[in-house]
Parts: C-alpha cells; sequence; structure tokens
DNA sequence: TGCCATACTTACGAGACCGTAGGTTACGGT
DNA sequence: ACCGTAACCTACGGTCTCGTAAGTATGGCA
C-alpha cells in the first residue's frame, strides 16, 4: 500500500473500516477523522492512482477529495494545489525506481548487470505500477530539458555513465553511449508497458528474454536463455 | 461532418499553401478568404502542430482557431469539434508512418528488413516530427485495447507477425514473438524520440547503431556498424 | 469541564473551454 | 450589376475546474 514508511499507521484502534478490499483500502472512507500524516498518506495513493489512469489533466483535485472522502480544501491544505500533489507523487516515484535500479547495478560483469537492471525495472512496474503509468506518461509542464516529455528518459541519462566506461574500457566511441542508453531503456520500458498489461511470461522470463535480445542479438538468439542470478520471486 | 481523410490538397493552384515542407508554414495568415479544402489542411497542420507540443487536452479549439486567423465555428464547420479534428490528424499520421514502415518490409534476409524498418521509423520521425509526438502522446479516451496509451504500440502489433513467422522457421517459440517485438520497437522508438532533440549522429549512422544493437547484441557489438542498403539521405 | 488547535465543511468567485445560434461579408457565375 | 452560396464572424449558454474565504465539529489536554 504505503510506498515509505512514515507514519502509516493510525493511533486510534477504531476505525474499523477499510480492512475489506486488500487492494488499498482507500475506498469511501466513513468520514474519519484522520492525522495530517495519515491524510496525506491517502490522498498521496489516491492520487498516483488516478493520475495513473487518467493523466494530470483528466484528473480533478475534486475527484482526489470525493475518493478520500474529504473535501477539495483539504487537499490544498495538504500540498498547496494539483502541481503541488503531482510533484509529491512523481517525486517519490522517481526516488523509488531509482533506488530499484541503481541498487541492482553492483554487479561487474556487464552481462550480469544488464540483466540485473532489467529485472528491477520489471520489478519496479510490477509492485508499483501505477507509478510507472505516471511516469511514463508526460508531465502536466513542458520540461525544461528539452520537449521530450516522459520521465523515463531522465532514467536513461543514468545508464549513459555506466555505458560510457564500459565502452570506453572496450574501444568504443563513448559518444555513442547515450545512443545506446536509450535504446537499451526504451526496449526495457516498452516491453514493461506492454507487459503491465499482458502478464503473459513471468516476470523472470521476461527479464531473460530482453538479455538474451540485448546480449547475444537477433542474430545469435538462444533459443531457451536463463538468467545467471538465481531470483526467489 | 466527414471525419475522413480525403481532399489533400486545394484544386486551385492559386495560393501558397502547404507544398513545400510537411511540416508547414502555416503562420498568421492574414484574412485571407480561403477554399474550404485549404482552410481544412491549414487547420489539419496547425491542430498538429499544438496537439505535438501541448497533448490534446492542454490544446483549445480557440487556440487552434486563433493561429489560423479564424475564429471557432470554423473549426466546428470542418470537423464536428476537437475530437473531430484530433482524429484526422492522428488517422493521416498512422496511414503515413504505417505507410511507410511497411513499404520497407519487403526484404528477405530479417537482418536486412530489420535495417529497412528501423531506417523508415527514423525517416518518419524525422520528415513528420510532430506526427510522432501525438502518436507517442496519450490519446484522449482510454482505448480499447487495455490501458496501454501510446499509439505506437499498435505498430509493434505489425511487428509480431513477421517476427512471428520467422521464429517458426527459426525452431522459436512463436508465443514470444510479442515480447521481442515490443523490445524491438520500443528500442526503435525511445531512441527516436530522443533523437528528435539531440540530432547529434545522422539518421544512417543511428539506424547503423540499432541494427548492430539488435542483431548482433552487446556482446558482440561492431565498433563502426554500417546499414547494408545504401542511402541516399 | 472548558479551552483551543487541528481537521474538516459549505459556499462561492473567477476563468477556461466546448459547442451553437444566428447574422454578415466576399466571391463567382450569369 | 445582381444574387446565391460558401466562408466567416460576434455573442452567448452551459459546464467544469481551480483555488479561496469564512465558518463548524472534534478530540486531546490543562
Amino acid at each position: 500500500m504505503a510506498i515509505d514508511s512514515s507514519a502509516s499507521n493510525g493511533s486510534k484502534g477504531k476505525s474499523s473500516g477499510s480492512s475489506g478490499t486488500p487492494s488499498s483500502g482507500t475506498r469511501r472512507a466513513r468520514r474519519v477523522r484522520m492525522t495530517g500524516a495519515e491524510r496525506r498518506e491517502q490522498l498521496l495513493d489516491i492520487g498516483r492512482t488516478l493520475f495513473a489512469e487518467r493523466g494530470y489533466e483528466g484528473t480533478s483535485v475534486e475527484e482526489i477529495a470525493a475518493k478520500a472522502g474529504v473535501s477539495k480544501p483539504v487537499v490544498y491544505e495538504h500540498f498547496g494545489g494539483k502541481e503541488g500533489l503531482y510533484a509529491v507523487v512523481v517525486d517519490r516515484e522517481m526516488r523509488q525506481l531509482l533506488d530499484m535500479v541503481t541498487g541492482a547495478l553492483t554487479a561487474g560483469h556487464p552481462r550480469e548487470l544488464l540483466e540485473q537492471a532489467a529485472f528491477a525495472l520489471l520489478d519496479y512496474i510490477e509492485t508499483f505500477t501505477d507509478g510507472f503509468r505516471i511516469l511514463v506518461r508526460d508531465s502536466p509542464v513542458a520540461q525544461s530539458t528539452g520537449t521530450f516529455a516522459s520521465l523515463i528518459s531522465d532514467i536513461a541519462t543514468q545508464v549513459e555513465d555506466i555505458l560510457g566506461l564500459e565502452f570506453k574500457a572496450r574501444g568504443f566511441d563513448p559518444k555513442l553511449a547515450p545512443l545506446y542508453a536509450q535504446a537499451l531503456v526504451g526496449m526495457v520500458a516498452l516491453t514493461g508497458q506492454w507487459w503491465v498489461d499482458a502478464r503473459k511470461p513471468k516476470k523472470a522470463e521476461v527479464a531473460a528474454h530482453l538479455v538474451n535480445l540485448a546480449w547475444h542479438g537477433l542474430g545469435n538468439l538462444e533459443p531457451k536463455p536463463r538468467l545467471i542470478g538465481h531470483r526467489k520471486n
């Protein structure tokens, strides 16, 4: 449910309510008076969901408030406005994704590194699907960095560095690192976006095939690729 | 309100019109009385531009009309509304892209086929940048096909078939064709999206590197890849 | 128990936008 | 020169949404 830790549980033992549906307790709360922090988290959850499915402009503050069982001014009290809420949602999501991906970039061998990164991204997509959808969608205002909307491209910038070093070590032109970085990220990102809807092969299998393609290329595909590192889930 | 996309060129040889670049020089026409067809084309051009840079919801009919030097009702006369205009723009763009890509899928050898497809997509991106941006952005209403917004994914479906045949011929599981199709399209699409802003390497070079990655994989990259087919531009 | 900060509400202003009703101007044929 | 038609305009209704002002309940604590 909640993404970060701070102030997740209410102090009152009272409010029973939300234990009904497993998918996010956020559902027509019975006029419960929450702590500031609690309400804040709830609004973030709801906002994330709505932004993911309707986009920024397609979501109204009133809708968010209604779904939380409160009125608009509460949202304004906490985030100062629609953009404020959106900013927090995006920021947390970016941080989460970056944590997971960069945390996976530890292995020495490039192939294993690729493997872990791909798996990490898929893992993020699976666990934080709504967040991923938001990052893939476009931002409210045109970004400073060019006209490129989707925030995923920012991730690619991170990959550039790693790839650049590797290229230099192998004697390739490091100026090409951005290109290959974009290609790799695009490969995994769009596949992930497709996989979100049709969860046909399991996560590890998808990762294995992606690595298969990225590492061996279409010319030398392995029929049944396996991940080197052994995953649990 | 005809939504179709026929009637491309005005009959009159008179007005300067949009014959030059496809991205059109449409700019603050000085209250010239145009033919229906002319005005229609102009509105389509302007609409494409605005939709590309502000998205569907971020663009107002009034803005489109103003930029064309006319008033709103003219737009409604031609397209019946905002969605009508958007529909025509998207339809034309999809058709254009599909024409170019499927037109490039003729070669026998898979690698050459890949090469041509990648080049064709980059070619489309370069020539019809605004259209590409629209296809990558999300549609006004949630599409019927899943929750996947970007229209580019429809292109991937085309690739599935070709890849499926090839897989069967090579003894791979054809059920994996969608996955690899998504990966390939994503690779080229995101790279293209990046390349739109930073046009650093030339188109042919980008294509060559993409083919390099897709065909040989990171494990066997060629230092200086070249396209097999010889391009002029 | 009474006080007071905090959580929360109703009501409304301002502006943007879509879409339409009905009237007006220019062009081309006769 | 006339007249019809196609192109185009002003003006407005209705809806939606952001954001704010001002007032009300609630729960802990002296």
